[in-house]
DNA sequence: ACGATCTATCTTGTATACAAGATTGCGAGG
DNA sequence: CCTCGCAATCTTGTATACAAGATAGATCGT
């Protein structure tokens, strides 16, 4: 994805540092993308909420086209859903797909967290320590929106420690749907929250696969139960299906 | 998601069964997504080919606007590669690139058979068996695209037998993008990969999840090492990283 | 002959237009 | 009063148009 720089020359001191330049001057349907992720992402449309084009174009002051191009791309991350001639709608999910979605991410998350425990990336640990000081300390008296952003860049941060792009880009797919669903009572929980990270970040500091492979498992469906005890208030929660994936074969990495 | 239906009427006899009609009237647009991933994953178009709009809109005999859909579409599935200004082209994997989606595979493959041999479900068990058969007859003496399509068919219906639809397309998702950069040497060691098949649909019958999830890991990690090294014919092909996830937590399911 | 610049062409990104499908509300008939 | 049918309206699906960015080739200078 990126032979392009070393073509002809020989000089080598020409290269450009950083990303792509091209890629800095979106174009209008990214950033529709951005506002229309952050809108849903923030409650601001709610779960079912109609997304039609013509309304969305006005207020983005754009043509249709970029809008229906963003909200293609939301359908592709799970965010919005589609229904052939009747349009687009955000996506809302049955307390089963939630399941689903909690249970697949709880085993990639426990698949990432042995991936980061073998690394060991000096680097990325230290960015993690970072994060996980600066997460604790709003766990006790931040704004939600704060939790959530660092919430988010944590486990960004865990997932680039892993070095598994194609794993990183799914965790986060599935983080942002569940964050969807649980996006009204977000704030739960917190200080727990960041206990666990803790502790998975001290497994993966400690190079201990397995531990860091069930801490970051349970992380997830814990948190995936305590949400779904909360939505179904009177009703039935039952243990999430684990399927989950420990005491791994020890084949090396590379 | 289908609630209308169960509006105002109390007969209830009236109900339509099967899918939801209106979405067996597909838009142009799904067509073209068709045809164009059949397209791309027959090697029809190889890795790193530039797909202009207006050629392949003149193909179709459609406008640019379904095709462009279509490519927007095919990227988020991975199968097309998208730069800002320059286009889209058929998507290529690196190594490494390949290896991580191999891995995340392995690990989804394992949880997929784990679930199923979980459930045990009767019915799909006996599908499994007569693709497994129809599959195993083939192996010896039949077309390369046929064993595709049957290999494709038995991972769904493996997938359908988990009973996690979230879990299921992200398996189908990568299983085409590693089909994809497999494409070339695609008939290999087909006799093995049914007998391996065999073998993970014995531990699902048997109900013995560890064995059926180590199978499954196992099929889709060796036949990763087979592609890779026919792939870098002189060059090194090291052992896969096995980020896998054996021995599971027992928590039981609902 | 080699290299640089400029131009012609190709492609994408965005906007606008139009047709067909879906929804809703109203009015006629029972 | 309720139901059915029709029509007006709203939305999506597709096509076309145009502007700006990228590519490649030709021309000119040395």
């Amino acid at each position: 994805m990126s032979e392009a720089i070393a073509s002809g020359r020989e000089k080598g001191a020409l290269e450009a540092e950083g990303p792509p330049l091209g890629e800095l001057h979106a174009p209008l349907r990214d950033l529709v993308v951005d506002r229309l992720r952050a809108d849903i992402l923030s409650g601001r449309y709610k779960s079912g909420e109609r997304l039609v084009e013509d309304r969305l174009a006005e207020g983005f002051k754009v043509s249709r086209n970029p809008v229906r191009e963003a909200i293609r791309a939301l359908a592709a991350e799970g965010l919005v859903a589609l229904t052939p001639r009747r349009g687009a709608t955000v996506a809302g999910f049955s307390e089963a797909e939630t399941r689903e979605m909690i249970e697949v991410r709880a085993t990639l998350e426990a698949m990432n967290a042995r991936l980061a425990a073998r690394r060991r990336d000096p680097g990325m640990i230290a960015t993690l320590m970072e994060c996980l000081n600066e997460g604790q300390r709003s766990a006790g008296a931040g704004d939600p929106a704060e939790l959530v952003r660092l919430n988010a860049h944590f486990h960004d941060l865990l997932a680039a420690a892993g070095h598994n792009r194609v794993l990183g880009d799914l965790m986060r797919q599935l983080r942002e749907r569940t964050n969807l669903v649980f996006a009204p009572r977000s704030a739960n929980g917190a200080a727990q929250t960041w206990e666990e990270h803790r502790a998975i970040l001290e497994a993966v500091i400690g190079g201990d696969e397995e531990l860091a492979a069930l801490l970051a498992s349970r992380h997830v469906l814990q948190a995936g139960e305590r949400h779904l005890e909360a939505a179904a208030a009177g009703g039935e929660a039952g243990a999430l299906a684990s399927a989950v994936t420990l005491e791994a074969a020890k084949t090396p990495s590379a």
